[in-house]
DNA sequence: ATTAGGG
DNA sequence: CCCTAAT
């Protein structure tokens, strides 16, 4: 059985590493496992997992947050075990495995063959005994999941050999039972409250797993369980995983060796498709135990999120333990932050539908960016829409819209008591501010649902003249994604840039003097114009030197940063707060822009390869969004660019000047890096140096060498 | 904090 | 760009 590198997790909790990051695009498989104390597995548990693996990543969690919205609850339920007819929006699979062990686990890894898998000692694989606790497609082969669900497992020994409870918390000892929700059940809220057993399931004989029940004799406590989870999102429902059509899933899956994934160290052999589900030999029994908690995920924010904050935290408390045993680099999830506030903001806070005023078109002369700038006259600013697909021929009718106001999206702020109202507003405003500036979406509704096709027209969404009032809304969301339009291309937003974190987190609410604001400029929105703010990030100016000064300002200048003093920080624990809860994301794509290359170049030529702090310094000491390490990984890059062919070639072209500059500079350094470790004499390096600039025509290379 | 490399 | 290991 899996079980590899059970080893690993020498703490209690679990920990989510980070989606790698290859699982931004359709596809790709994720892996994660989670480690659960004493013999207690939950569904809640397991899902805030998943949740937890995905909220990681910065880029999928919105999609998460939608996911968990009620309306795609059902969704889910009914696919989880149907994801095979690929009309759902997310399905789930799990499954577990029963060990003699004292501690359980939880491996959303793909299964691996007993003998691939190379951590685990060999003993432990024949204890192994797996139960399958979701219902998933493979198992679905040969038994209906409804009937699964139903049924009561027993042990003829007096206990279960595996108990599962959907409930909160799952019970893993012998005479618990399981308790599932059917597939198609709707859960009423009473039902949802409930946490004890509601119905066991007792595996059919069709169940190919039985033997698994009467496995061990012991009182067989389900102490180790091994999972695989599939998670599809339909861009219909997961509008930060947009795809091009529905059929365009994505899948989450778990598998240790996922490719690019750093999730294996031991390299296993190529896999079949997740879709296969592996070694079905391994007897199992699955039962779908998500619906229940995704439905109910919504309503019991508090409690719901709490916790999960909480399993998600214990997962970084650990970090360190966890670290210090797990042998390969294998979960990059270090410096991975969530924001809790996505979750919700996006799920219902945070969509702010506004009203439109349709009319019939006659303004022809209009053109979309009147059309646009109304839009975002409304927010106080015009823009650019960067994402702008849709085409309004000058003979269509137009479509005039009117934006009341957006609200912001959820804010949480916490504030002591003693602060100052005037601290507040600053608190407030600040994080108002962060948010705005850190980007966001637009999301446009019909009929209260998601437009997600960007590429669809007005008239073919069916935004038209002859709209009614209320049918078309907009939404402004967190922007949680950086990513590239194409990573995204169903979808109905328009991304908007951000540099610094979501200054948006879930406190503890614990705290006496907790003050939950909820942002809503609707007076006076003081909206950074964010379009412009996205084209100045490569329009630079042509002085090396104080081109990035000058965009540095003005993007800060875009953002509206309302002037705050030292003394707000100081005041405002909304700072220390969100460093605290790790809420930070990846930084945003910025490409090089030619003269960047070029300052580059100059500075790598001069002061040679390895001391990028230097380069930074003497290059790039005003952009500060450039660090050393960007700037070596620029230059390596480079390289890489100078040496492939110019049709492999991506991106905004780099002149071939700049590149055979960069060939010059590393293969001469390479040369005096060679040198000084053999003769540390600077006589013939210079000389060395001197042929091989020359050599490469560079006329300023002396001036700067001497500079 | 930097540097070097792998991902 | 991110993440780590090693300085």
């Amino acid at each position: 059985m899996v079980l590899q590198k059970r080893l690993d997790y020498g703490f209690s909790g679990y920990q989510v590493p980070a989606i790698p990051r290859a699982t931004r695009s359709a596809r790709k498989r994720v892996t994660f496992r989670k480690r659960v104390e004493g013999n207690q597995i939950s569904a809640f548990d397991l899902l805030a997992t998943v949740a937890g693996k995905l909220l990681l990543d910065k880029e999928r969690a919105p999609a998460l947050n939608d996911t968990w919205s009620a309306e795609d609850q059902s969704a889910v339920e009914t696919n989880t075990v149907k994801e095979e007819r690929g009309d759902g929006n997310l399905s789930l699979k799990l499954e577990t495995c029963n060990q003699d062990s004292a501690d359980a686990e939880f491996f959303a890894s793909e299964l691996v063959p007993q003998s691939s898998g190379p951590n685990y000692s060999s003993k432990e694989s024949p204890s192994f005994r797996n139960v399958a606790l979701v219902a998933t497609s493979d198992c679905l082969e040969s038994f209906d999941a409804q009937k699964l669900m139903n049924v009561k497992i027993k042990n003829e020994m007096g206990g279960l050999a595996c108990n599962v409870e959907t409930g909160p918390y799952v019970c893993g000892k012998s005479g618990d039972c399981i308790k599932s929700v059917s597939e198609n059940k709707v859960l009423t809220d009473e039902e949802l409250d409930r946490t004890d057993k509601v119905s066991i399931g007792e595996v059919a004989d069709k169940c190919p797993l039985e033997d698994a029940l009467v496995s061990d004799v012991k009182p067989p406590a389900l102490v180790s369980s091994d999972s695989s989870i599939k998670a599809r999102s339909y861009g219909d429902h997961n509008p930060l995983v947009s795809f091009p059509t529905k059929r365009d899933v994505v899948d989450v899956v778990s598998r240790d060796d996922d490719e690019k994934s750093s999730g294996c160290t031991h390299p296993s052999p190529p896999r079949e498709p997740f879709r296969s589900t592996p070694h079905i030999g391994d007897r199992r029994i699955r039962k779908i135990l998500a619906s229940k908690y995704w439905k109910k995920a919504p309503r019991l924010k508090n409690v719901t999120y709490s916790n999960y904050d909480e399993n998600l935290k214990s997962g970084y408390c650990n970090r360190s333990a966890y670290k210090s045993i797990r042998p390969g680099k294998n979960y990059p999830f270090k410096k991975r932050k969530f924001f809790y506030c996505s979750s919700e903001s996006n799920s219902d806070g945070g969509t702010s539908s506004e009203c439109i005023s349709d009319s019939p078109g006659k303004n022809n002369n209009r053109n979309n960016s009147t059309l646009y700038s109304k839009m975002h006259g409304v927010t106080g600013e015009s823009s650019s829409p960067a994402n702008q697909h849709k085409s309004f021929s000058s003979r269509d009718s137009h479509v005039k819209l009117r934006i009341k106001s957006f609200r912001v999206p959820e804010l949480f702020i916490e504030i002591p008591e003693s602060a100052t109202v005037g601290s507040l507003k600053r608190t407030v405003m600040e994080a108002v501010t962060a948010i705005l500036g850190d980007g966001l979406c637009v999301g446009v509704l019909l009929q209260g649902k998601k437009v997600r096709d960007d590429n669809k027209t007005l008239l073919q969404t069916g935004i038209s003249c002859d709209n009614q009032m209320g049918a078309l809304g907009f939404s402004l969301e967190p922007n949680p994604s950086n990513t590239s339009p194409s990573l995204c291309p169903g979808g109905s937003t328009l991304k908007l840039p951000r540099d610094t974190p979501l200054p948006l987190a879930r406190y503890p609410a614990n705290h006496g003097s907790v003050n939950q604001v909820t942002c809503d400029p609707s007076p006076e929105p003081r909206m950074p114009n964010l379009g412009n703010f996205i084209e100045n990030n490569n329009d630079y100016a042509s002085s090396p030197t104080d081109m990035f000064d000058k965009s540095t300002t003005e993007s800060k200048a875009l953002v509206a940063v309302p002037a705050m003093s030292m003394e707000t920080l100081a005041v405002t624990p909304v700072h220390k707060k969100s460093k605290q809860s790790e809420v930070a994301q990846r930084r945003i794509r910025r490409p090089f822009s030619i003269t960047e290359v070029e300052a580059l170049v100059q500075a790598v030529e001069k002061l040679g390869t390895g001391r990028w702090r230097d380069v930074k310094l003497r290059a790039f000491n005003n952009a500060k969004h450039r660090t050393y390490v960007d700037l070596k990984d620029k230059w390596k890059t480079l390289l890489h660019t100078a040496r492939i062919s110019p049709q492999q070639r991506r991106g905004e072209p780099v002149p071939q000047e700049l590149l055979d500059r960069v060939l010059n500079a590393h293969t001469y350094w390479s040369h005096q890096q060679a040198k000084q470790q053999q003769q540390p004499l600077p006589e013939s390096c210079l000389l060395y140096r001197n042929s091989t600039m020359i050599a490469s025509s560079r006329r300023d290379v002396d001036e700067k060498i001497l500079g």
